[in-house]
Parts: structure tokens; C-alpha cells; sequence
DNA sequence: CTGTTAGCGCCTTCAG
DNA sequence: CTGAAGGCGCTAACAG
């Protein structure tokens, strides 16, 4: 491995010379600065990016710990940080932290340790990690989903809006008994879409029945479980909002494989973009997030933050969309 | 931040016995050991690893360069990477190179400059980057692309088997004019899926016709494009074999958007899993790969490569299995 | 404008 | 079994 002495000796100059130029700094003559530039592609040096972040405490790395790699939410999401990291110069740390809290704490500790430039975390529950990271000072921005009683920069959409115009939508397509499948009671876009669920109701003055309320897992086998439940009562909801992508799928599984046609006898509306939502038979009505957006804004937090670490907290709340398509409509 | 030195003093010890303690050496005084055990948590002491890695030149980190993390192909790999990785001490860092060499150099060297621990690799075509990584002895496993003439740990799935076996069951499902979708001509997998396309043909005695190839980008818009392309012709093909999932995605849309009915006036068979290709009307036949196994292996063989670099290059061929459904049964 | 010096935090000889 | 010393490669402060 070449070092800078390397390049020094070569060059007939000091390390720190070879130092300036390499970082680009000026009052360096320019002869020298020649010289050194031919050393440098003579040699193939490569300044050893550890002895940097050591010499500086600070990497070049962002830890984005997401709770589930195999949802394309989340994906979609990390796609939009990674652009913005790129160009800023940040290559991107992906964690997956299955919604375990542990698993988060040890992608946290990870982050700290390896003196991480910054973390964009979609917390799995309490505030707990989050508060490790503000406290060593490490720029944070929490996504997707909202921590309370703590200053941190966040992005969220409207979720209790998006949710508030699928179940109205489903009222105004003329469904009577809706249920709603959402998540883990301490997420809190599980609590907002639930509540936006129950505005909507109210605001049609419908009534709020509590068994038609399934609490699941944001994945597929849990929105499969809560339909089959829900099916299976004595009078069964003739329309579901389930308040996210896999759940949606889970819950439409279930539909078909117990031979419940939908939009007919069950209207179903999901939250989240579902991938090729529109070659489904029939195409699921969705509630769409920015999800890339959601990725770029965090990002570009993270990277002021960074340039700015005093500045105050800010949260930015981006919009979802209703999209109509078959699922609901009879 | 509190040092090793920090221990070493409030333990009244020196800080080579602290490095000994948290590393877990033997040969320390019990002791003494307990000693600085107590200061290690009294002072909440974590090791720097920036350091640490400057010091061992190493890391802790694995780099996974993939050619599209928006395709659920690739992330299903990345989980089995991740699950390895930590289980073995290591991070993934996922790096998006969106097919374009370019931004795949920019990673490898990124991977090189960090001195990351290992790299798992996708590549987006000729060698020369791998070739990097494999001279500057960083080890290195290439996954799901073959690289000819390079000695390199590469883990495969029996690509030109798979296509075979599509295309004959399409030909056994009585289609006459079969069409192939096929990915970019530099990329292995497209290479020999469309190999294994032709020899079903042949191996039936049918005429492999040149009009009923394309050459398209492994995205959506290209098995779109490539679809409209093929029904286009003065005799359209009545199936298709696409090779990879976005692009039967986009072959279905255009079906669709077509008004073309499958399987009674197109078949489809796409290679791939293709996430909810059950839900899709009708059903998608697909070749599955052990997508999470790919990741899985890819990791174990890195691990293995890290601990005994000069063992010789291995090659992994893991099975495709046909999942025949709806789109291909008239 | 340039070079010398020191040290980021850790681990690993090498003496003792 | 323990501690002192040196150095991984780089950059920032300080003289010159």
C-alpha cells in the first residue's frame, strides 16, 4: 500500500505538502503542486480513508437502519437517501432491524463505535436508541415514523389523512361495515392511521365498532391472520382498510384463497405503494407515499444538520395520495 | 469520549492490560481483570473502532454492490448477506450501482480506500473492477453474473437449465411462436438464459428465429418496450420467455395495456421470483431462484475467504425451480 | 508557501 | 503477568 510518504519521497516534497494538494487546498506553488499530481498517478496512491476518519474523528458513512429490507416501502425509501448521500459525498450503511429493538440497539451501538457521519433510523419502537445518538451528539433524523418527546429532525406524511380519505372513500363507494387492519400499537403510524380510520367513520357518523379493529405486525402473515379473523366473525366487515403494503397483500391472500370476491362482497383500500398494485386482479386501491421523496428529504436533513449541528429540529411532513382502482369500487 | 487510557487510569492499570481485558486475552490477573472490568462500565467504555481498524488495517465491513436495489431480486440476496454478516461480526454496507460501470468503480474504490473487510459483488459486466479488488487482495465473491478468466469465488443458479425448462413447458403447453425477452448482451445471466431458450427449442425441433429475440435493459420499460416491439411484427409470437422479473412485469402491462389476453392469446413465463406473482391475474408462472440462499451462500463463502484467503476459488451453482401457474397454461 | 512535529485511539512487540 | 514504547496513515498547528 502506497502511503503519503510514499508519494512525498517521490515527489521531493513533505507529507503535508502531498496532504494539501491531495485535499485541495491552495498556497501550494505550483510547480510543486505538478510534481506532487505526477507522483500521485505515478504511484496509484490512494489515501487510506481510515487513517483519515481517525486523524478527523468523522467518517464518510451514513447507518440507514430500516425495519424491514424486504419491504419495497423501505427500499424505495433507501434509494432516495443514497442519491443524495452519494452526491454529498456519504456512501450508505444499510441495516436491517427486523423491528427487534435489540437488533436496532446493536446497529446503533455499530454506528457509534464506528463514529458514523450521521444516521437515519425508522425507529422500531421507544425512543431509547434514538436518545443514545443525540446524546454522543451524532446527527440523526428519524422517518416514517414519529417520536415523541424528543428533538430530533423528522419526516412523516399525513398519515392519519391518508387513511381518513381511503376508509372515506370506502364509505362513499357504499360499503357499510369496514375494518381496519393496522400495526403494532407503539408505532406510531400504526396509532395515526387507526385514527384516521376513525375520523373518517365519525365524520360520516358511522359507528366505531371495536371488533372490526385488528391490531397485526406490518407483514403479510399477520394481515392474512387478521383478515381470517375478521371473516370469521358472526357478521363480517364488507370492506377492510389495512394499513400497510404487506398486510394489504396478506389480507387480500386471504380473500381470495377463502373465495370472497372483491369488490363485490369485500372492498379492500391499502396504505403504502404495493408494487405493480395495478396488474392485480383486481387492482388494489392504494394510499401512495412519496417514498423516494421521503428518502431525499431525510437525506438532505442529515447532510444540513451535519453542515449545522446547532440548528433547531425541524420535522417536515410530506403528502400521501389517494389512488382509486378496482379493489374498491362496486 | 472516554479512551482506553480513561480505563487504564481509573482502573490504576496500564492501557495494554485494558486492550487485553476488552479484547479477551488470557493471561491477565483475575484481579486485575475484574478491575478494569468494573472501570469499563463504570465509564461506559466503547472500544473506537476507526481506530482499531486503522491500527489492524482492517474493518469490520463487507461492501455488497448490486446493480439495482429497487429489484426485489437483489434485496432478497442482501438478506441473506446481512443474516450471515452479523452472525460472522460483520456490517454490509449496500452500495446501488444502478447497472452503470461507472458508479461500480466508484464503489470499488470505496471499498478499497475503507479497506473493507470484503466485497460481494454483482458486477455490471467486464472484470476490470473486480480485478481491482482481487489484486489489491481484497477478498471477494461475485454472485448471480459469471466473469470469465478470473479466479474468483462466484456463487450461480443453473440459469441456462432454468430457461430451458421454461421454454419447454411452454412448448409442451402447445405454443407455437415463442418469443424471448432476453437482459443486456454483457451480462451472463441474459447470455445464458437465452442460451437455455434456444436449446429447448432445438431440443423440441423447433427453428429458433431471430425475429423473436430482443435484447432489452432487465427493467420494466424494457420488457414493455420489448413486448410492444414483438406484437408489432406481422406475426407476433402466441408466448414469451422473459428473462428476469421487471421485465415480465413489463411484459404482462403491455399484454394488458394491449388488450391481449394471457395465456389464451400470449403465454408468459418469467425468470425470477416475482413478488405476489400469485396475486397477479392471471398467476404468473416463473423460475424461482433460491434468491435468499444466493445471499446466503455468497456470505459463507466470504467468510470463508476472509479466514483462509489463499484457499482456491470456489464456484456455487444453486437450483431454479419451475413454479408453473396460470399464464402459461392454455 | 513549506516542512517539522505531534497526536487521533488502539494494539502489539519487547523488556522486565 | 504487566507496562512502556512505537507506529498504523493522515492532517492541523506551528514555525520558519
Amino acid at each position: 500500500m502506497t502511503t503519503i510518504y510514499d508519494v512525498a519521497r517521490h515527489a521531493g516534497v513533505s507529507a503535508a505538502t502531498v496532504s494539501r494538494v491531495v485535499n485541495g487546498r491552495p498556497n501550494v506553488d505550483p510547480v510543486l503542486a505538478e510534481r506532487v499530481r505526477r507522483a500521485l498517478t505515478e504511484l496509484e496512491y490512494r489515501p487510506n480513508a481510515v487513517a483519515r476518519n481517525l486523524r478527523k474523528s468523522r467518517t464518510t458513512l451514513w447507518a440507514v437502519i430500516i425495519s424491514d429490507v424486504g419491504n419495497p416501502f423501505f427500499t424505495a425509501m433507501v434509494r432516495g437517501v443514497e442519491d443524495v448521500a452519494q452526491k454529498a459525498g456519504f456512501s450508505v450503511v444499510l441495516c436491517n432491524s427486523d423491528e427487534d429493538p435489540a437488533k436496532e440497539g446493536k446497529y446503533v451501538s455499530a454506528a457509534l463505535d464506528d463514529q458514523m457521519a450521521g444516521v437515519i433510523i425508522s425507529p422500531s419502537g421507544r425512543a431509547t436508541h434514538v436518545n443514545r445518538l443525540v446524546d454522543a451528539r451524532v446527527p440523526v433524523v428519524v422517518i416514517d415514523r414519529q417520536l415523541r418527546g424528543i428533538a430530533v429532525d423528522t419526516v412523516l406524511v399525513d398519515n392519519e389523512h391518508g387513511a381518513e380519505l381511503a376508509t372515506a372513500h370506502l364509505i362513499d363507494s357504499g360499503y357499510e361495515r369496514i375494518a381496519c387492519i393496522t400495526g403494532p400499537r407503539r408505532l406510531s403510524t400504526a396509532a395515526q392511521r387507526l385514527r384516521g380510520y376513525q375520523r373518517a367513520l365519525r365524520g360520516h357518523r358511522r359507528a366505531v365498532r371495536e371488533e372490526l379493529i385488528r391490531y397485526a405486525d406490518f407483514r403479510e402473515e399477520g394481515g392474512y391472520a387478521a383478515m381470517e379473523a375478521l371473516l370469521r366473525q358472526d357478521s363480517p366487515p364488507d370492506a377492510v382498510f389495512a394499513a400497510n403494503n404487506l398486510m394489504t397483500v396478506g389480507a387480500v391472500e386471504c380473500l381470495v384463497d377463502q373465495g370472497v370476491r372483491i369488490p363485490e362482497e369485500v372492498g379492500v383500500v391499502g396504505f403504502d405503494n404495493i408494487p405493480w398494485a395495478h396488474l392485480v386482479r383486481p387492482s388494489l386501491t392504494t394510499v401512495g407515499q412519496p417514498t423516494y421523496e421521503l428518502g431525499r428529504t431525510a437525506a438532505l436533513l442529515l447532510a444540513e444538520r451535519i453542515a449545522e449541528p446547532s440548528r433547531p429540529a425541524s420535522s417536515v411532513t410530506l403528502h400521501t395520495q389517494l389512488h382509486v382502482r378496482e379493489s374498491s369500487r362496486r
